[in-house]
DNA sequence: CTGATTTGACCATA
DNA sequence: TATGGTCAAATCAG
């Protein structure tokens, strides 16, 4: 797979949504400015025990958005300059590291009984008197697999490690995982996961086939509907501007022609991830956050930051092109639309699960009129 | 044959 | 008890 390359017509809409999402955060958090001429502050705003970094106040939440928006922003267009995201390598050519299929296997290991991953019915070879079927495995060919670069082991996904093997020529030992749903769901997803030889610090973390558990942890997706872009879209934006807290963790380093948006005043790191999942025969569908951000809040759902998480999403047919963003913030989600068809352009802002008990955001919808400027709908 | 990948049993920990 | 790491052994693939 070759380097991915947003469309360009896609990449334009994409990024004229994010401007024009940067531009309703910007009234929008001069609207919460406006309403008492100073900005309002919300004693609880649904972000239960939050850290002391979590957004404390409506405004502060507005402008967190807003810097997102433009962190996002910033991305994109750096992204879309010179396609230079180095830490992420496409990769169904053969390396070292095997490809696999689950559908194109042989293996004298085929008998029926030890189908459905039966591995675990713990039937002790010893005891049995069985020919102990260890590596007794299908090796696959062709699947799908990506490598990343990344800072640390956690992807936020459920893996459990299988295995460890010294490398030829490698300093580092190669550890393998699988998906910990893989005997419950049948799931066929692996890693690898490798200390890189020059900076131990990092790893490079090979995935190997796609989740097919039901039980992992979804990130927010974007849908491409148009199959052709498959094998060149950036698939995965994501910013990390309300979670301080895990700006350590975030350290996939991301080339870019504008490198001073990536080290802002607020150390903002950006992560991208490369996780495909094709879900049916004509649609893409691209996590959107990345998967350190879902272990973390698995580990303390506290911190909100699933819910903390700008999602991008476009669409893209003969008819029309639809990029949408969705903020969401707990159980509260203000999703953008913008919708193109045949030369006639409507934005939308909806915010009907904006609801929170103190900014009461309930059943108001924004919009962008005739003359292309941003009003509200409905009341506070 | 050799190196890479996976299994299964065992063990540690929460 | 559930979950996950370790590791020797079995097996795959070139």
């Amino acid at each position: 797979m070759g380097t991915c390359i947003l469309p360009q017509n896609l990449s334009k809409r994409l990024i004229k949504e994010l401007i024009q999402g940067k531009e309703m955060a910007t009234k929008l958090q001069l609207m919460l400015h406006d309403h008492n001429n100073k900005p309002l502050v919300e004693e609880n705003i649904g972000f239960g025990s939050v850290s002391s970094s979590s957004p404390s106040s409506a405004e502060e939440l507005a402008s967190k958005i807003l810097n997102s928006f433009s962190q996002t922003l910033s991305v994109v267009t750096g992204y879309n300059n010179d396609n230079t995201i180095n830490n992420i390598i496409h990769s169904n050519s053969s390396d070292q590291t095997s490809q696999v299929n689950p559908h194109d296997q042989a293996s004298h290991c085929d008998d029926p009984s030890s189908d459905d991953y039966g591995a675990e019915s713990k039937i002790k070879r010893s005891s049995h008197g069985i020919k102990d079927r260890r590596g007794c495995y299908k090796r696959r060919k062709n699947s799908q697999s990506w490598t990343t670069t990344v800072s640390t082991l956690e992807d936020g996904q459920a893996w459990r490690k299988y295995g460890q093997k010294e490398i030829l020529n490698a300093e580092y030992p190669r550890a393998y995982f699988r998906c910990t749903r893989k005997y419950d769901q049948g799931c066929r997803a692996t890693r690898q996961v490798q200390q890189i030889q020059d900076n131990p610090k990092l790893y490079q973390t090979t995935y190997i086939g796609e989740h097919t558990c039901k039980n992992i942890l979804k990130p927010p997706q974007m849908i491409i509907k148009d199959s052709d872009l498959d094998n060149n879209l950036m698939n995965v934006i994501t910013s990390t501007t309300i979670l301080e807290e895990v700006k350590p963790i975030i350290s996939s380093s991301i080339t870019t022609n504008d490198t001073s948006s990536l080290s802002d005043d607020h150390h903002n790191k950006l992560s991208l991830d490369h996780h495909h999942h094709h879900n049916n025969s004509d649609h893409e569908i691209i996590n959107l956050w990345p998967s350190e951000l879902k272990d973390l809040e698995l580990s303390d759902p506290s911190m909100g930051l699933l819910s903390s998480s700008l999602g991008v999403s476009a669409s893209n047919n003969d008819d029309h092109d639809i990029v949408s963003i969705m903020f969401s913030f707990g159980d509260r989600t203000i999703n953008t639309t913008n919708c193109s068809t045949s030369g006639t352009n409507s934005h939308s802002l909806d915010m009907d699960e904006f609801v929170d008990t103190s900014i009461e955001f309930r059943s108001c919808d924004f919009e962008f009129d005739d003359n292309n400027e941003f009003c509200l709908l409905g009341s506070l």
